[in-house]
DNA sequence: CCGCATTATGACACCGGTGTCAGGGTTGAA
DNA sequence: TTCAACCCTGACACCGGTGTCATAATGCGG
């Protein structure tokens, strides 16, 4: 398979290298006889650009990278489902690069990435997302970036989040329309702003409805499986038992039920559970969790076309968008008895 | 932040920027001192090379494509995790690329992948690891590949895989030391290669131990959970019922415990199940799950790894390997009442 | 038909590295 | 002392595109 450049086209065409850049890249000031003589050439000769030395010419990569911290694999998935889509209409890549918010060689660490990978964007989501550092390193060293389910907006970025408050007001609703009072709440991990988010909502549907907050129903979670387990036991153990356990994910919700299943509670008849997120874990348990979708697919891909378009012309407006998030009633959550 | 490239190295160093090559690659040739001065002006600069220019001198891109076309997120997390340590360790990245196995348009699909980014390799998971189109269209376009997780060896190329035969056998053979012999086995998808090999390990189990082969306790599943529900209605609905059931994977052994619930069995007490992964919701449901743990991020690695190694020299051996695989026993499966 | 603005095109440098090759310096054996 | 062999080093072309600018071709009003 001999090698097809835009030499061999330009010279097949008759015409100069540059002018096949110019119909490579729609570029005006081509006469239309010449643009579909090219084109022709194009298809006979089954060309396809380099993108490395188109890269190196722009001083692009046309990558954009992915970074997470995150214990949901689900999660992560979705996110690299959504973010692959808008990449792929666009001819960009994805470089996807876990790494630890914790770790004080972070900003480094990602420093390096982006001198190492030269990626035109970052998309930031959970929890880095509202991660101050990172976020102020990047707009010092003018890293276009997009921020997925951040809680905090800024005018000047991109930003596409669900309404993580409004899920927990609905879903806590739910509950208390079923008749529940004691509703024990476990909270996600703290570096996460979706944390604080679920936790507003959880209130503002108890102030709402009357019901007078109770600390000693609040657990400290941090969204990991294992975490709601010891969560599950604090809140199992309290007498009276609350009659409602709102986990902020399904993990924890799921770890929740496992632990109350085990000490012969029914679930729902003895005790409601709902999560939160629509993990696939949700439908796969029984009964199944009441929980709350967001559509992160969603968002990230309308992050990620954004932050593309940005790349592309960076005078391109900030872009804050709030997507709605959604209650599923499955057979974690009944009727309190 | 001023660019730092190859030539103010040089320039700054009262080198030619040749010689900056040659000590960036670790070329012989050097002078120490030459080398060590170069070396300091890297420091002192904070220099690092732009990998797209040197992609594009060398007709490399430093990226290899994973494919997968799997319904478990978690295995492709797993997998992920696994190719990016090995990616990392060699200044590689990864470049990941879901796809439909079935669709016709794979080949071309696949190709268009190639041609458009450039990939140096490419990493192939179940189930295209055995798919004998694809690799016969890799090697005749002399694609660098390793395959993970294949059941069929081929001698010159990278396979690493693990012993999915032997892992099904020692899983089953669990089961009717426990004293079962209605052992129900749910079939993964036909298109991976897994699923015959772990089907052949429960044959062999069940006719090393003398119990005799019944069809009708083999159902046809597609590792998805929803095939598992499927699957397990009919077993559930057997006259006389099976005391175990081993699915070919987690999912659709949670789906079958998830049914066995709702129909009012007591796992493992009613019936015992067993699955194949340890994927999360074998320790996030109850009873959890027995099953077979695979290497699988180590897996991977080893094939990334070696993919790399051969990309760097292309006469370099091929490399096979089988990993072991490990039963783990959790409360799901139990002694025959 | 002329002058000028506008469109179409190509020559050439450039992006930041690597490959090739030639030349100067040093070493060691004859 | 001489010459081949070897080690270092740099000049220069090249990878495959894009940006800049000059120039040729065309359109159009006067």
């Amino acid at each position: 398979m001999k090698k097809v450049t835009i030499n061999s086209v330009a010279s097949y065409a008759g015409v100069s290298k540059k002018t096949v850049s110019r119909v490579l890249n729609n570029e005006p000031n081509v006469s239309d006889a010449t643009r579909e003589k090219v084109l022709k050439v194009f298809k006979e000769l089954d060309y396809t650009p380099n993108p490395i030395a188109r890269g190196l010419a722009q001083n692009r990569s046309f990558i954009i990278g992915c970074i997470y911290d995150n214990p949901s694999k689900s999660y992560i998935t979705r996110v690299q489902t959504g973010a692959l889509a808008a990449c792929q209409e666009n001819k960009y890549n994805l470089l996807i690069h876990p790494c630890d918010l914790r770790g004080d060689a972070l900003i480094s660490n990602i420093e390096h990435l982006l001198q190492s990978s030269r990626l035109d964007g970052l998309v930031l989501t959970p929890p880095f997302s509202d991660f101050k550092v990172l976020v102020d390193f990047l707009k010092s060293k003018k890293i276009p970036y997009a921020r997925v389910a951040s809680a905090v907006l800024e005018d000047d970025s991109i930003s596409v989040r669900s309404n993580d408050e409004q899920g927990a007001f609905e879903i806590t609703e739910h509950l208390i329309k079923l008749g529940h009072k004691a509703i024990a709440f476990i909270k996600g991990h703290p570096d996460h702003s979706a944390t604080e988010q679920r936790f507003k909502g959880y209130r503002r549907a108890l102030s709402m409805h009357g019901i007078e907050f109770n600390e000693r129903l609040v657990e400290e979670g941090n969204f990991s499986y294992h975490s709601g387990v010891d969560s599950a036991r604090s809140i199992l153990d309290l007498i009276p038992c609350p009659t409602a356990v709102f986990a902020s994910n399904d993990y924890m919700a799921a770890a929740v039920l496992k632990l109350a299943t085990q000490r012969q509670f029914k679930v729902p008849d003895d005790i409601s559970i709902a999560g939160f997120d629509n993990a696939p874990i949700a439908r796969h348990i029984w009964p199944g969790l009441t929980t709350i979708a967001q559509p992160v697919e969603e968002m990230t891909k309308q992050a990620v076309t954004k932050l593309i378009e940005h790349i592309g012309e960076p005078q391109e407006q900030p872009y804050q968008v709030t997507l709605e998030a959604r209650l599923i009633t499955r057979e974690s959550t009944a009727q309190v008895r």
